[in-house]
DNA sequence: CGCCCGCATTAACCTGTGTTATGTTTGCAG
DNA sequence: CTGCAAACATAACACAGGTTAATGCGGGCG
């Protein structure tokens, strides 16, 4: 098991770096490690579960699933973000979380999460902060869903995909490894498989982007962030759990 | 101005008690009141607003602006509502929000959010709670805009926004009182306005719900809520800040 | 090597929703 | 009461995106 001061995540320039008194508390807060294979279920809708994760390797879906069968994915999962703090705080998840490659996560329990608020007030705030950037993130879905076209969708997703991957230092000058399929992306953006193809074929055609077997490469993130409707610069540093 | 131990809000059954200690706690934390006309800005996508509020009375819209004017209203804010928890702990607000009619709300100051955490992990529980849950319920917006059609959508919403007006005992035999425009149902929903009246005409047509000048009444809420994909349980019950 | 299988692509056709336009109702000011 | 503006309703037409189906293609495996 990686001991918190050598967390691999830790290295990497986009996570707020650990005070010597956050590795101690972390590494006592850690509970253990796990790992899931492709299409592995981490969390499941409807389930109390009793441990939370924090992806250390590897990505994920996180995915509502209606009555009917339809799905919705709610968002990407990277190295670095923290899982199950619904089934945390509210007692039940309300989406499910599912492997697309194989993954490596930190375990830690429930029944502690109340400790980190009692006894480390600056870990909750961090934790409070996570979930507001994520709220953020939700919004700006929501946005995109209501407002956009499939092409500004497209664009919008794979911008934000590959910004991504480029902070986690994923990326080289023949573009990232991109381990979704346009499957995922479809049920992410409210679109058919048919269209999101069609769609990407368009930015490609647009000499925006090249996406061929599991590798994007932005061709022009410029003309691609102003079509997404996003700003270019840098997001910031975020906390680990 | 209120005291806290008189908090309207308290009254209502939907809404957790604060214990005695919470009310010392609240009162100190409290830093005023304001009012809000219909229209009014109470905080401004990309304003770093140093004020935060718990709704007391009234109805507003959080909302974010696209570059080119578009707007999509990220959800609706009742009584008992949390804002500004983006500008709090983020730093800026990543949307708008709104009145739509008369509010009171109660003022804190961002500046002593972190005294909640270190003083009192309790009410920062609360907070992070209150997070998660709106977490959940953008999600849920999320799978609606993304994988249901339009006479799915305006019954979802319609079903929710009536589910939280009666929580909050606002509703008569006669139903509820609907401070909301189907403009604002439209930008809500990603649709038309004229789309949206079309499909609350199929849905009065359909013997679900009467919707007239600005009351909502629901005829058969068991359809409404099969048609919307929602349980019709009553919801938890939530902590105040 | 050749077969199969999952994924992506392309094409033809259909439908739900947007757009534009016109009319109706309601609430309010004078 | 009259006039006006905002909200809502209805109709006709246009188009983005869904659906169905057929085709291509690269990779793993017998």
């Amino acid at each position: 098991m990686i001991d918190c001061a050598a967390c691999p995540l830790q290295k990497r320039s986009m996570f707020l770096p650990f005070t010597p008194e956050e590795i101690v508390f972390m590494r006592a807060f850690k509970h253990g490690e796990a790992t899931f294979q492709p299409g592995e279920t981490l969390l499941s809708q409807g389930e109390r579960s009793d441990r939370l994760f924090t992806v250390l390797e590897g990505f994920a879906t996180r995915s509502i699933q209606l009555e009917d069968g339809r799905r919705q994915v709610v968002n990407f999962v990277f190295p670095g973000d923290f899982l199950g703090l619904q089934a945390g705080i509210m007692g039940e998840m309300r989406h499910s979380v599912q492997a697309t490659t194989p993954m490596r996560v930190c375990v830690f329990q429930r029944s502690r999460l109340w400790d980190l608020f009692r006894d480390k007030p600056d870990r909750a705030y961090d934790l409070t902060w996570i979930a507001a950037v994520e709220e953020h993130f939700l919004g700006e879905t929501i946005a995109t869903l209501g407002q956009r076209d499939a092409t500004e969708r497209v664009a919008w997703a794979l911008a934000r995909i590959w910004q991504r991957l480029s902070a986690l230092g994923l990326g080289t000058s023949d573009g990232v490894h991109l381990p979704f399929r346009q499957h995922e992306l479809a049920d992410a953006l409210g679109l058919s498989t048919v269209h999101t193809s069609r769609t990407v074929s368009i930015l490609r055609g647009m000499g925006l982007l090249v996406w061929k077997r599991g590798r994007l490469n932005m061709l022009d993130p410029e003309r691609m962030f102003t079509l997404a409707g996003l700003p270019m610069e840098r997001e910031e540093r975020r906390p680990l759990i």
